[in-house]
DNA sequence: CGAATGTCAGGGAGACTGACATTT
DNA sequence: CAAATGTCAGTCGCCCTGACATTC
């Protein structure tokens, strides 16, 4: 192994985790969606309905960028904003069935991308990478 | 693993990428530095002298960004800019000693947050790790 | 009162497009 | 002539800061 640059495990994770993104943004695309309203869907259907601020929290994304993001999802009806009666400083943000349907879609195609990024490794490959980097999120 | 998110690969990829990255850019900040000059300084030191669209080609960065990149190399006189005599459109970007000192450097840095980063596996699942991403770029 | 939540305006670095002069 | 190389201006979305009104 000659290469300076291949060898930094910074550099292999971020290049490739780089062309997954930009490939999953661009099917995201056609149904008008960025990484950030997926990530959003997700982590609804994950933990429930949830403040903003925790949404933030749990995906590392500004509170300043969270409200366009949910006034997008919640203009396509895939998203709800409901004031949390308890604390009225907070919102309940929900998914829509609308939404739940989106997610499986985008799911679809987020398998697809990952097919097409793994490629080179093996099922037993494939299951031993995706381990070893749940252990380090 | 009842989790959406987790369960997928773009994702683990795309976080831990940007974690690593984010750690990395800061250590860099402290020489002026960023990722983009980093990566030139590496790869010249790789592939020997080039011409500016070699290093866009094999780094993915866009030939108008590496104009800025490459005066910032030049005026910490990291790298140096030579007319090809063969074909005078192309320049003949190469390392100074200077920017190979400071490739040694950054690159300390950059083993520094893949031990942060890495922590949780042990060192030979580090070694699989590595060896799968390698096969994915 | 201080702290938390959501919102908004704006700046800074990254990625990209379109155009251009020069050279092959 | 068409194509390649480097350069520049400008756009767009991401990331962050600072400020603000409302509520606890």
């Amino acid at each position: 192994m000659n290469s300076v640059l291949r060898s930094l495990p910074v550099y292999l994770l971020s290049t490739v985790g780089k062309s997954g993104r930009n490939q999953l943004a661009q099917k995201l695309a056609a149904d008008d969606l960025t990484l950030r309203h997926m990530a959003v869907l997700a982590d609804l259907a994950d933990a429930g309905p949830s403040a903003q601020r925790e949404l933030c929290g749990r995906l590392s994304i500004d509170p300043s960028d969270m409200v366009q993001t949910l006034d997008d999802l919640e203009g396509a009806g895939l998203a709800r904003r409901e004031r949390d009666t308890a604390d009225r400083r907070r919102y309940r943000v929900s998914l829509t069935p609308a939404g739940r349907r989106m997610l499986t879609r985008t799911m679809r195609h987020a398998q697809a991308v990952a097919d097409e990024v793994l490629a080179p490794l093996s099922p037993a490959e494939r299951e031993t990478l995706v381990t070893l980097l749940q252990r380090l999120v």
